[in-house]
DNA sequence: AAAGATCGCAACCGCCACGGA
DNA sequence: TTCCGTGGCGGTTGCGATCTT
């Protein structure tokens, strides 16, 4: 029997069932999801174990963990890969192959599985498919992002983020950097710092910020951060973020 | 309109590294 | 030093949604 049909087998077996240790397998519910949120709250994350004592979860811990980290993190970005988000990952998967949660650390907001996914998607396939094929793609993957847009154009209107809370956010991150935290780099990033600088001086437009489109930073305008950043200006730009984001705990909603 | 093909994503598995007992 | 529990990672699968014929 094949690879597939071992594992076939056994996944289907116990899709949405109870497996070994009468744990529960298969799609998260709203109330298991809930339960994990709330477990997380209050325990934060780590010691997934304890969570099916201390939740009431009949989930094994593994489980636990990837539901958070790939599903409930509030930070995580949801929607399409943006064209920045596809060029950072071409090229550092050239540079370090498929170790996705290395790459994902350079895109935050988004998780290894997903970047493992869209790389599956997008581009492995590609090698195999024929002109025709890629041309069906590209116009598959226009309407979907069309789609998204005009979701996110509403939801922008929805939920802006107001100029105090990206000041916030700024004064932050230029601490951070001038602390020379981002060490790869220096000149890149300090260029990074002045555009930044630059842009609360001009101060009039902000990112926006969406719960779906989580910190889209494609968002910015041209006289803010340059668009015509390079991909290596902007793995600086995301490794500050980083160091914001080890700042402030992960916790976007921290602001 | 319907059937088959393809896509996209959530979730699983096995393996490995690490830290504590 | 060894064993065991835990968490993280990369590969793989199942299935609903969408597209094509």
């Amino acid at each position: 029997m094949s690879c597939r049909g071992v594992m076939g087998a056994h996944m289907g077996m116990s899709w949405g069932m109870l497996g070994d240790g009468g744990w529960r397998k298969g799609p998260w519910t709203a109330e298991e999801d809930r339960l994990l949120i709330e477990y997380v709250k209050l325990h934060g994350e780590g010691r997934w174990n304890s969570v099916a004592r201390l939740a009431g979860l009949r989930r094994n811990g593994k489980s636990c963990r990837l539901r958070w980290v790939n599903y409930l993190r509030p930070d995580l970005k949801r929607g399409q890969i943006t064209p920045h988000e596809e060029s950072i990952i071409l090229e550092l998967h050239a540079r370090w192959g498929n170790r996705w949660s290395t790459i994902a650390r350079s895109l935050p907001g988004r998780t290894d599985n997903e970047i493992k996914n869209y790389w599956r998607t997008h581009f492995k396939k590609k090698d195999k498919a024929s002109p025709n094929n890629l041309e069906k793609s590209k116009t598959r993957l226009l309407r979907k992002q069309q789609f998204q847009q005009q979701q996110q154009q509403q939801q922008q209107q929805q939920q802006q983020f107001t100029a105090m809370d990206m000041k916030k956010i700024m004064s932050i991150l230029l601490e951070d950097s001038d602390s020379n935290k981002v060490t790869n780099n220096t000149t890149t990033s300090t260029s990074l710092v002045q555009q930044a600088r630059q842009a609360e001086m001009g101060a009039n437009i902000y990112p926006t910020y969406t719960e779906e489109q989580g910190n889209n930073w494609g968002c910015y305008s041209d006289n803010t951060i340059s668009c015509e950043a390079s991909n290596v200006d902007l793995l600086c730009w995301d490794a500050a973020l980083w160091n914001l984001d080890d700042f402030q705990g992960n916790n976007w909603g921290s602001f």
